[in-house]
RNA sequence: GCGCUCGUAGCUCAGCGGAUAGAGCAACGGACUUCUAAUCCGUCGGUCGCAGGUUCGAAUCCUGCCGGGCGCGCCA
């Protein structure tokens, strides 16, 4: 019996209670859920339905839950169930209600954990988004690990997902960015607002070196080449940094063509239709002071140019108009003004700001080394890149790192650490046990162990055991509330404290194969699913966060 | 100044109103002739920033204060 089976009955056992005692069928709720208390004395699951309910029905709620107790206690399955407390209801399953679990995540396979609660959603997901003027560095790289498994959950969860990459090459930077590469290129002294990395003496050479001829010539013929060159190798390096991260983009949509295609011009149209648009000082303005925002937005300057802002508002409107009905924006906590202005583009446009837009902001990455703060300035030049982290660590190890904890808290990362001690990952825990689960398997295949069609589930009694099933049995919910609250590191969270966790102990105590002249029993079966079941759970799961299950290590 | 956000063990972090607040790292002590010891078991470690409030019940929700981070352009 999984958890949501369980709390189905917990919630027909009350609809009797209340009808034979004719209460409020209406009092209660339409869904329920049980919880795995900490306490193994407090019962295998525990409900606070009476707590909920009794009050608002006018019956002590200790009252409620001994009614609730009988009643449950007569449905299958269930082995025991006591009151405790205020009125907590504490479940104790047979061992073979529990055993169970084990054929229905195998029966599910690499679809357990999937569902279909946000089926019928089409939601765009924007992150990342750096500008095409310099690398990938670490502070987009977890929007990188952290977006691209919200993808990946989003989808599991049933959700429509394009994930989007918005490339901001319209505007002054890219202007300067190829300023920097002529005077790169030229030998001259990086401009007083331009770039100074070391990748734009890379790339000016790069450009140079497929036309020589550019060198010496005057600005306004070699620099419309350095923006136009410079631009498609950046480009082409994030992108590729990206992809070798393991984190892909379905649209990459440039500024750009907003301007030119005429996209600003109809999404001034449509918010003047819906009556927010006003014009003052030769300037037009979005009202979006009427919802969300502290003040007024320019759309188009008195100089007649468009401002990001109109941009912004282009884009949004062009994403709803290319079907998205939930557009989820993932930024740093540098960008959380950007806030209001944004729902209030939503609701200028008639929007409900609550659901078609929605805006996730993520603390930033502190650096350390050995303690010391280390501040990022790409002056310095001690920025750290993603291809540079992934160097110094790998894929996995950097994804997991960076999309295990909330996207709320700062996240501090100690280079000395992570390029030192990269064994200390908790990602490896995860992987290991996963390799064991596939040595496991490997030596039962040699010794000609092949898992019986089925198994008797009650032989899988031992506590480590149904410590396990009951993780197992878990993920579906832990997916999907990572999926509702847009927070991936539960997945990664569940992983390493439950899953991993509970195998290991079970390993560490349960003996799966026979060993020397022992026969093959019925609990090695059984036991045999249980150790393929993990192994669905954590390859499923590893592969939500983007990171590889390994068969050894 | 206004606004957003965070504050949990020495460090890095979990904990979508539930019972005695958890894990990893660090420190100390145990467990491998047999399915991978990248593991397991144990000890040590806490005014959940502070003060009120709501609730049967608050680390979690509300208010105020303190401390850190960030943001407040006809910039991009």
């Amino acid at each position: 019996m999984t958890p949501a089976n369980l709390a189905d009955t917990v919630l027909s056992a009350a609809r009797a209670v209340f009808e034979t005692r004719g209460l409020d069928v209406a009092a209660l709720p339409t869904t329920t859920s049980v919880e795995r208390p900490r306490n193994p004395e407090h019962g295998d699951y525990a409900s606070t339905l009476a707590l909920q309910v009794g009050k608002k029905v006018g019956v002590a709620p200790r009252e409620l839950a001994t009614a609730l107790a009988e009643e449950l206690g007569r449905r299958d399955g269930i082995k025991a169930v006591e009151i405790a407390g205020p009125g907590f209801l504490n479940i104790r399953l047979d061992d073979a209600s529990t055993g169970v679990i084990a054929r229905t995540v195998v029966a599910a396979g690499s679809a357990y954990g999937r569902s279909t609660q946000l089926e019928g959603q089409r939601i765009n997901l924007e992150f990342v988004s750096a500008n095409p003027t310099g690398p990938i560095h670490l502070g987009h790289t977890r929007w990188a690990a952290v977006g691209d498994a919200l993808r990946r959950v989003l989808t599991a969860a049933g959700a429509e997902v394009t994930s989007e990459y918005y490339i901001n090459d319209a505007g002054a930077q890219v202007e300067r960015f190829a300023r920097s590469l002529y005077a790169s290129a030229n030998g001259l002294p990086t401009p007083e607002d331009g770039y100074g990395g070391d990748y734009i003496g890379e790339i000016a050479q790069r450009i140079v070196a497929a036309e020589p001829d550019l060198v010496g010539q005057p600005e306004e013929t070699a620099l419309p080449v350095f923006d136009a060159r410079g631009y498609e190798l950046m480009l082409t390096e994030i992108r590729e940094s990206l992809e070798r991260f393991g984190v892909h983009f379905d649209v990459w949509f440039s500024e750009k063509t907003l301007h030119g295609g005429g996209a600003v011009e109809h999404a001034i149209e449509e918010l003047r239709k819906q009556g927010h648009i006003f014009e003052d000082g030769g300037a037009v303005w979005l009202r979006t002071t009427d919802f969300t925002d502290d003040k007024d937005r320019v759309l188009i300057r008195s100089n007649g140019e468009k401002t990001y802002f109109a941009a912004d508002a282009a884009y949004y409107i062009n994403k709803r108009e290319r079907g998205f009905d939930r557009c989820v924006y993932l930024l740093g906590a540098d960008h959380h003004g950007y806030i209001g202005r944004l729902k209030a583009i939503a609701a200028c446009a008639g929007d409900d700001p609550k659901q078609n837009i929605e805006i996730l902001i993520g603390q930033l990455v502190n650096l350390v080394r050995a303690g010391q703060p280390v501040r990022l300035s790409k002056r310095a030049g001690n920025i750290i890149t993603l291809d540079e982290l992934v160097e110094a660590v790998g894929v996995d190890a950097a994804r997991y790192s960076l999309a295990r904890s909330s996207t709320d808290s700062a996240l501090t990362l100690d280079i000395e650490e992570i390029t030192k001690n990269s064994s200390d990952n908790p990602v490896f825990y995860v992987q290991y046990a996963h390799a064991r689960v596939s040595s496991l398997l490997r030596n039962a295949a040699e010794k000609g162990i092949v898992r019986a069609d089925d198994y008797d589930p009650a032989l899988l009694s031992h506590d480590r055991e149904k410590n396990l099933l009951k993780t197992l049995g878990e993920f579906p919910a832990v997916v999907a509330t990572a999926a509702e609250l847009r927070e991936p590191h539960r997945i990664a969270v569940y992983l390493e404290e439950r899953v991993a966790t509970d195998y290991h102990r079970f390993y560490d105590a349960c003996q799966v194969l026979p060993k020397g002249e022992e026969q093959v029993t019925d609990l090695t079966h059984a036991r045999l699913w249980l150790v393929e079941a993990t192994r669905t759970v954590i390859a499923n799961g590893l592969d939500l966060l983007g990171v590889s299950a390994p068969e050894r290590m």
